[in-house]
DNA sequence: GTCATTTACTTAACAGTGTTAGATAATTTA
DNA sequence: TAAATTATCTAACACTGTTAAGTAAATGAC
């Protein structure tokens, strides 16, 4: 029965070809290029045939979604082992996060709803995987520390982290909506940011 | 010829009232449920009249950003005039644009490409009718008293004013795609922000 | 008032979309 | 070899934005 095994294998291939094949797409045409006879195409099947590996196009965004949370969350991680300071380490990640977003750009652009419809998806995430839920528990630990001898509650740890990564994304999002200003600009913004926010933390 | 006026004046109606089923529709049923035939239906028309008034669908996307933005102009200057000291003045003005991306949540989203079209659109939009540009001005002449003594080169305050802009934003977009966390937490993170950053800009 | 012209509007169509049902070809099982 | 299962495709449905051609109504000139 060794057979099934290469069917069940071939099988996992055409799905993640169909999420390769639809970043390509979207890679070269935007996401209003995307199209389930497209990524037929591409994969060299017919649209049909997509449908018995995802029920339908929303699932596709959706895999690509968690796809992309699971590549930022490494990015995250290997920016916070390059350091020893969580103060460096807190700055490190949100520097990572900022290049993910325009390294990846269509992944994050499906990740935080640059579209309505992906906008709908991301709430119909199961709670385990939600976006930054994975991240958190790191944030939290890193922060902590810096604000001592200051014992935080949870509250204010919540609302620092939010207002970090608030203006991270809006950052980000201005940036990619409103062309934004020089890169030099931005990336003073981004370190001002960061520095400020990580200098009101510490207690 | 007074005929020619009054037919002058039903067409700018009818101009109007695509705008409105626009807005209604989409209040309605969200951005996908959007579609010319009804636009058409709602306005009492079928479709290809759309057209002798609004070149294409992007064409009305982008007049609903157009009013977006003046009716945000309006409401930030209405809480600037409630105060007289800058800082409140600034603060107050953060607030009404938060309050106005809830009040008019489909017009935010449109004006700040919550959808990859719309995306694409802004980019399109004329220098003179950019996004904050019309309220870039205002802003800046509030920041820099504030600022004082400190004499800020135009590059200080662009960073500032992008840092505000980014958090506000980012957490507004946060909010809204991926649920937020409670009513009290956002507050109580927009308070420490704004308040946050006013401290760190005063000199 | 009649006729020609312009304007207002509709119907029909094209090419595309996501998605489903039914037919057909290929493979595996008995 | 025959039956049953699986893999794949064709055709269709109901939509989408958009355009071209046709029809009815209002307006103009004589």
């Amino acid at each position: 029965m060794a057979s099934k095994d290469r069917i069940l294998r071939l099988k996992e291939e055409t799905r993640c070809n169909i999420l390769d094949a639809s970043l390509k797409i979207v890679k070269e045409g935007g996401w209003d290029a995307l199209s389930m006879r497209k990524i037929a195409d591409e994969i060299e099947y017919t649209a049909p045939i997509i449908y018995e590996y995802y029920s339908n196009k929303g699932a596709i965004l959706l895999e690509l979604t968690r796809k992309g949370f699971l590549l930022l969350a490494k990015d995250l991680e290997a920016a916070k082992s390059k350091h020893r300071l969580p103060a460096k380490q807190l700055e490190a990640m949100w520097l990572a996060y900022w290049n993910f977003a325009f390294a990846e750009k269509e992944l994050y652009q499906v990740m935080y709803g640059v579209e309505t419809t992906c906008c709908e998806m991301a709430k119909k995430m199961p709670e385990s995987e939600l976006p930054m839920d994975l991240i958190w528990d790191v944030m939290v630990e890193l922060m902590t520390p810096i604000m001592a001898p200051h014992v935080p509650t949870e509250d204010e740890v919540c609302i620092k982290y939010y207002t970090f990564w608030s203006v991270i994304h809006g950052l980000i999002s201005i940036n990619m909506v409103n062309r934004g200003s020089s890169a030099e600009t931005n990336h003073e913004v981004l370190k001002t940011a960061i520095s400020g926010i990580i200098r009101s933390i510490t207690g």
